[in-house]
DNA sequence: CCGGCCCCGGCATATTCATGCGGTTGCGGA
DNA sequence: TCCGCAACCGCATGAATATGCCGGGGCCGG
């Protein structure tokens, strides 16, 4: 080594890619890299699944389109014999499939292969530091998941800002008297919004209300 | 204008947010970088409900803590009236209350007060390209969002099959009588079931039994 | 200026829920 | 065999909820 004291600091990088020719044109940026160390790189998940753990890197890069195990199953998998490590998908697919299933999985983030070299090593350390690096557009189509059930023809758009609030207390199960002291307000109030509520709701119980409110 | 052929490639933006000083300051940011344009500064939600729709900007800067109607719910508004803008938080809120509930109003974007002014320029331009800024950590919650489902050994596993079908009718909003009916069993016996779910799931009341079981 | 929403408040009553304390079976392990 | 445990049933009581019917003030668009 030549500087062994940086060893501690260096990022170490582990790559899973079945494309030779990426596969080392990734393990040359890395070793370039001052403060990334490769960690080892491996042509298939089953591979990497044996060899991984052996020497947990702090970041693995991920390729989705395996030979056999994919990648997203793969991580599934590191994820729970590796759990320090951070993974970053990095992969030619820009599905919302993909994209969320990568995340249910586990992974932190997600690049595609078009990503510029100097972007990437950004990513690795950002995701390392306990960020998501993604794409713009990916970004934005995550953000969006949140806001799809919203715009739906549901009956919860009618709601006033009151009401709408009350029935997020209700969701969280509070009681009507904490409901009340949480907004400000009398309990007799919160009973009106109770019957407003239902009627727009078209429900008869709170249960019912929370079950509307929360899938959309 | 200096320069009106760059008028249709100028970013208008508008600012809504109560500190004065705050305000000045980001009209002062904006006016100053020449690919944006301010295009109005307001202290209140209200404020900018009135005037932001005569004046569509392509971005607003959206604080949240508000006098009156909070920048959430502004949003919320502003997002039906001028659906072409996009809406980036500007808050020193970093719970995930606020992030997610902004997202589901409809901002695309979400960004802390203190932010180094170079950053923010980014992240208008960001935004308004298509892409969703947030810092790292706040990025990387909302992806842990989706990896969520299955953190603590879902205590539902424990349950006996019986107590499972109740929790299933508990979830349809029906009357313990109604359950005792669907299931042929006495409403005492749905009493029984009622005890111990709740705790097995470690919850005491409907609502929140309702909640576990449909979040997972 | 009026009718309409929204927010707020009050009182009463019937129903439902939460929870305490029992009991009876029936099945599998010590 | 007896024990324990799980599923089933029962009764009782206080808390919470659902719903009816009533009132007032503020704000907005016709």
């Amino acid at each position: 080594m030549l500087s062994p004291v940086l060893n501690d600091m260096q990022i170490k990088v582990a790559i899973v890619d079945d494309d030779e020719g990426i596969r080392s044109s990734l393990a040359m940026l890395i070793r370039r890299a001052p403060t990334l160390r490769l960690a080892g790189e491996f042509p298939d998940a089953e591979t990497a699944l044996k060899e991984i753990p052996r020497h947990p890197p702090n970041v693995v890069l991920m390729d989705i389109n395996l030979p056999g195990l994919n990648g997203v199953e793969c991580v599934r998998q590191l994820k729970a014999a590796v759990p320090a490590a951070q993974f970053l998908m990095l992969t030619v697919y820009e599905d919302s499939e993909s994209l969320f299933n990568s995340f249910k999985a586990g992974a932190s983030g997600y690049l595609l292969k078009r990503t510029a070299p100097a972007r990437l090593l950004e990513a690795i350390r950002d995701v390392h530091a306990g960020g998501s690096p993604m794409t713009p557009q990916l970004a934005r189509r995550v953000v969006q998941f949140f806001s799809r059930p919203a715009p739906e023809g549901s009956p919860m758009a009618k709601l006033t800002p009151g009401e709408r609030e009350f029935l997020e207390q209700l969701a969280k199960g509070y009681a009507y008297k904490e409901i009340a002291d949480r907004m400000s307000i009398s309990i007799d109030t919160v009973r009106s919004y109770v019957r407003t509520v239902y009627e727009k709701l078209h429900v008869h119980s709170r249960t019912e209300a929370v079950v509307k409110y929360l899938r959309g």
